[in-house]
DNA sequence: CTGAAAGCGCTTACAG
DNA sequence: CTGAAAGCGCTTACAG
């Protein structure tokens, strides 16, 4: 049985394609009776406009693309992304879109990614330098950035990363912590997968800012590096806790992470807070339950899909450009079972220096 | 600016549509030096293939569908998706395919949903005789039913729900428990939206089928709704607890119900599992933090997700109708801190009915 | 109220 | 090794 088409309904039912087609699209302006026709004998056959050909034609689909910066079964071992998948969703289904995942794919990155056939995209942690997005640009597809901060003329969305992390790492200094290990983000393995390297700086930025107002640099603590997986932070816990200086607080730059350091204490019995203390970032929620409890930046995942979705069908209706529109998401810190340092030789008190009192404001 | 289509790379270059499009597609049959200096000029104007116009000649599109049965963020919601959706991923990434994510449209469902760009559907939970899935049928577009016991040659993933709940409900049955409370997978308010029917009535199977050994009827237990979230949960135990006859077991068709029922039950101070019994289905993995753990039947819901993935890239790949196909994955129950029911006048052993020996095989 | 015709941007025999 | 031409299935002015 051939294919059935605009064509065959047209035929059957003694009428045009045009005839058809404004059954579909523009109902009011055919004869009530033959609309009814039509689309009775349209249900009947089966027939469904096809997506590609009316794609191909209005330039409309109808979906929106996310591009993700590693591939499908990773990035939702993050719940990170899952609530920032809700989010999404939930924009898309108020404005009835679907949703396109398009993760990097083998090879061919820059020439099969931007060709997906979506209205938009929202790029989730790619830095404005990568292929995709120049593409993008080039190709006029209107696109919104989140988790990266977008240089020349591109919306973004985001979180306070810097003001949190700082707000975090002065926590953990007033505590009495000063031999801290930082875990940033690392970037991907390939060049050409680089992700989450503005919001790693930013956070590291924070950091640094929280040091220097005790007094402290960057060469004052240790630095290891992560993946943001959850067996990566099992890892990276081994590697730290097998060093010869071990530090009283390990500050990772995601809870998932943190997860993962906290999976590989257990496993080792060292005791988290009292051997050691953890912290995370995103305040996923696993961080509430988790034994012990997270310390941990909170920010608005759910919101931040909401909002870059919104965004993107906004520029879309309104066909222009919103030039650079950045969105920047309050956070706020989440204190949770954390402690001081371990007390050997005398109080960890001792350790804190007079200038811990110019924090930033919560 | 213009569009920039493969004619004007093809004008640029001095060469024809053909040469352009053969460098993208098939290279080999064009001199070494005209594909180089063709690509080179389409990265230089950011020209991609127009994914709408390829996919519209060829009918290929690189991208499979879910056909999700309630919107994106209620889906996500449930953890059980996040690990089907993974393992869908993996084999996404293996293939290179992308995946679109189509939940109902509002309104124009039977229209709108299989009409989207694909070259076939995972169709999730969701029963052969709703409109969509004929419309897949007539219109010949590969898809492969999960969760959903297809009947006329519909290829179909599914696990052994029927023998899963038959197992649990003989271990609650063998703990002593008589009051027994069916928790049931809420069907959707709209007649088109029904979904998990047949879950529904394999698991409601195999619980009467432990009943049945048990000298019990479906008469002899009662019987509540709830709908696949953990807000539907809190809300089921609620009518539960409130109701004139407790039960001392409550068997709910779903882990993530399960989940609200102990959060409900934890907000109004009963005691799980002194007080009540509490068991759930799917063994997500909060299944096993959560407190008290659930005891709860096991199915593999990744290997769901990449089995029907596999099947259907096989089916496109073959192109070739694979008929009646049933994958039947097995399960296993996960028994974790339940108890028999709270001892009023004697122990609760008295209870038990001499056929309970005769149990299914695990 | 309805239809003939052009054209969206590609791919692919076919001819040279 | 390269190009002219047909056509995938729609939508949309335009004409009647």
């Amino acid at each position: 049985m051939a294919r059935i088409t605009m064509q065959s309904v047209a035929d059957r039912a003694g009428v045009s394609k045009t005839a058809v087609s404004l059954a579909f699209n523009d109902p009011g302006r055919l004869a009530e009776g033959t609309v009814k026709r039509i689309l009775a004998l349209a249900g009947e056959l089966g027939y469904v406009p096809d997506a590609a050909a009316r794609a191909l034609r209005t330039s409309r689909t109808s979906s929106l693309g996310l591009l993700l910066p590693q591939q499908l079964d990773v990035v939702l071992s993050n719940p990170y992304h899952t609530e920032f998948l809700m989010g999404v969703g939930n924009v898309c289904h108020q404005e009835g879109y679907t949703l396109l995942l398009v993760p990097p794919v083998r090879g061919s990155m820059l020439r099969a990614i931007p060709s997906a056939s979506v209205d938009g995209f929202i790029v989730s942690g790619m830095d404005e330098d990568r292929g995709e997005i120049q593409t993008l640009r080039q190709r006029e597809v209107p696109f919104v950035l989140v988790d990266s901060c977008g240089a020349a003329g591109a919306a973004t969305v985001l979180s306070d990363d810097a003001t949190g992390m700082e707000e975090l790492v002065t926590h953990v200094l007033e505590l009495g912590h000063r031999r801290i290990t930082l875990v940033r983000l690392m970037a991907g393995e390939d060049e050409n997968y680089q992700y989450w390297r503005s919001v790693d700086s930013a956070r590291m930025r924070g950091a640094v800012a929280a040091l220097g107002k005790f007094g402290m640099g960057v060469e004052d603590v240790d630095i290891a590096e992560a993946y943001c997986t959850r067996q990566s932070g099992i890892r990276v816990f081994g590697e730290i806790w097998d060093a010869e200086q071990r530090p009283t607080a390990i500050v990772a730059f995601s809870d998932i992470i943190a997860l993962g350091i906290l999976d590989s204490a257990r496993e080792r019995g060292v005791r988290v807070p009292e051997d050691v203390t953890v912290t995370g970032f995103d305040d996923i929620a696993e961080a509430g339950w988790s034994a012990p409890p997270l310390t941990t930046v909170r920010q608005p995942i759910a919101t931040k899909g909401r909002l870059a979705a919104e965004y993107l069908v906004e520029s879309l209706r309104e066909h222009r450009e919103h030039g650079v529109n950045r969105h920047q998401l309050p956070v706020t810190l989440e204190v949770r079972g954390s402690s001081g340092p371990p007390r050997k030789n005398g109080s960890a008190a001792r350790n804190l220096k007079p200038h811990q009192r110019s924090l930033a404001g919560a």
